[in-house]
DNA sequence: GTAAGTACCTACCTTGTGGTAAGTATGAGA
DNA sequence: TCTCATACTTACCACAAGGTAGGTACTTAC
């Protein structure tokens, strides 16, 4: 098989791509990266998903073996998650990039509101 | 104002994650920081993607601040769009995403195969 | 008895994303 | 004269993403 190439629209590793920069996929990554969740945690901090999003998203993100899930037979039901070996490697590029927007907003921010003025004045 | 905070819902950084976590903005964002590009030489090299879809990506990452367009009044139009200094430091992270994918795809389908072979056997 | 917490699943429906195809203006080359 | 190439824009349409709401099964607390 071909070396991987993102540019490929058929290479598999476009799927992969999808998946980790989900809507979702990468809050519920950084999330995990600090440490292990149970679900109803991991719903209460990610602001704004719903149950049927986060459950499809962590399904995704054990499938492709970023997650790891661990069921107790207990009652209430528990259900822990946390990251494998292989998730805590991509959660550090993806809280890389999180945290570069958390503290780059207002450049961000500020280029935006140039950009208006320029727009506005040409 | 409160400092930015990707896990809620109404922060404006999520607006930031999400058009650089895009399914194209991903890709564009990694494409230009190898070097400039013409609007048709993206085109062929981000596999996939439409006019109307490469387009608005790079509308998006222009009015971010993350891309640069320049347009000179020549027949056939030119149009040349690179990286602003804002642009490349995001890219860098990206990129880290990007190229992990690519290297440990393996992994991935070694993991996603692995769970499968779990499922059948359990 | 009733509501709440637990971790989901399923059906339904709306919204948004994104693809296709055509249009625009211009000059070069066959 | 016709086609191609450039860099888009616009209209149209289809599919998928994703939200809402209800169900499940059990226990604790009020």
């Amino acid at each position: 098989m071909p070396s991987p190439d993102v540019y490929a629209a058929d290479c598999p590793s476009r799927g992969v791509l999808d998946h980790l920069t989900s809507r979702w996929g990468v809050l519920v990554l950084v999330a995990l990266s600090e440490e292990m969740h149970r679900f109803s945690a991991l719903r209460r901090k990610v602001g704004g998903v719903s149950e049927k999003m986060l459950a499809q998203t962590l399904t995704t993100l054990e499938h492709d073996g970023f997650v790891e899930r661990t069921a107790y037979a207990e009652v209430p039901p528990r259900v822990e998650y946390r990251l494998t070996p292989l998730g805590v490697e991509v959660a550090e590029r993806v809280e890389g990039l999180v945290t570069w927007i958390e503290k780059n907003l207002p450049r961000v921010q500020r280029a935006r509101a140039a950009k208006a003025r320029t727009v506005q004045e040409g």
